[in-house]
DNA sequence: TCAATTTAGTTATGAACAATAACTGTTATG
DNA sequence: CATAACAGTTATTGTTCATAACTAAATTGA
């Protein structure tokens, strides 16, 4: 009784094997553990392209929304408005970006991807693809349709 | 042609709905935004614990394992063992851990939940349990059980 | 036996990332 | 036209994560 702060001092049972079994329970450290995997797969990816997760997807969204302003993609992606200029400063440092100015209102700019931003999300979106296909393989289209079915439904609930 | 770093400076279509379609087709990026969700609900629920994410799986793994040591910890979740330290220091600041020293190894200390750890714990367990089964209310057993089964495919490709 | 190496935990520190307040310039409102 | 709101920026702080170097103890092996 008065030895509960020491427990156990004359046999002192060593872990083996450590048990995370009360966390399997949960399904969102099922996710964690597994987008921890995902993650670093794709940074490694991105490496080769001097990208990171964040710029990497601001980037395919300016491609893919030519025209975006900064405050959109703040808020689809997000990021806090001042840390993505940061972000968009490095692109277009890289000219892989640049900002017009929009005419019709002198607060905002537009952002478009170069020529050469095109060709580097392209690269990017095909290497990912190719690594994530090696990543899932062991996972058939149903499951992986299922999956992304459950994910969709997880971030509706926010 | 030659204007491609300022097209569209005549009509300067704005972008009304952002598209991240591109980025729909990795299952990488599903998950990303459905564990934002979760992460977010989590510490949400934690914060009545004064607990973190990490923190918390730090004190359930020593209830669930106890003696287990720091390495033990780090190399089972993932956290360097510095960092480990100011969580260990502040779990046991509040008397929910106890540090034992390990008598046939006196450089190793045996960590160990005190009643206190072990109830609160079980609180947050239980509280988490609930925020979970709200959560993935719209997802059938069915399909959480092949949602644990990918990831564990997923993690196991580390 | 004992010097060299390894291990457990710690300290100090810095890098990367995220969040907030406050500012400039511009547009919208009443 | 004065006031408020908005887009982007700057400055700054806090949080999180990673690395190097340290102390103390245990292990190795010549």
């Amino acid at each position: 009784m008065k030895q509960s702060s020491s427990a156990q001092s004359r046999s002192q049972p060593e872990i083996a094997e450590v048990s995370d079994a009360p966390l399997r329970q949960f399904m969102g450290y099922h996710i964690k553990r597994a987008f921890n995997v995902i993650q670093a797969d794709l940074n490694d990816v991105l490496k080769t392209f001097e990208l990171r997760m964040v710029s990497f997807s601001v980037l395919v969204l300016i491609v893919e929304n030519p025209g975006i302003r900064q405050s959109q993609l703040s808020s689809a992606l997000a990021i806090e408005r001042p840390n993505l200029v940061v972000i968009i400063d490095a692109l277009e440092k890289r000219e892989l970006i640049v900002r017009d100015r929009l005419l019709t209102d002198r607060r905002a700019y537009l952002l478009q991807a170069t020529m050469a931003g095109d060709q580097l999300c392209e690269k990017a979106l095909r290497a990912i693809n190719t690594h994530e296909n090696k990543l899932f393989e062991g996972i058939d289209a149903a499951m992986r349709s299922t999956v992304v079915q459950a994910m969709r439904t997880i971030e509706a609930q926010s």
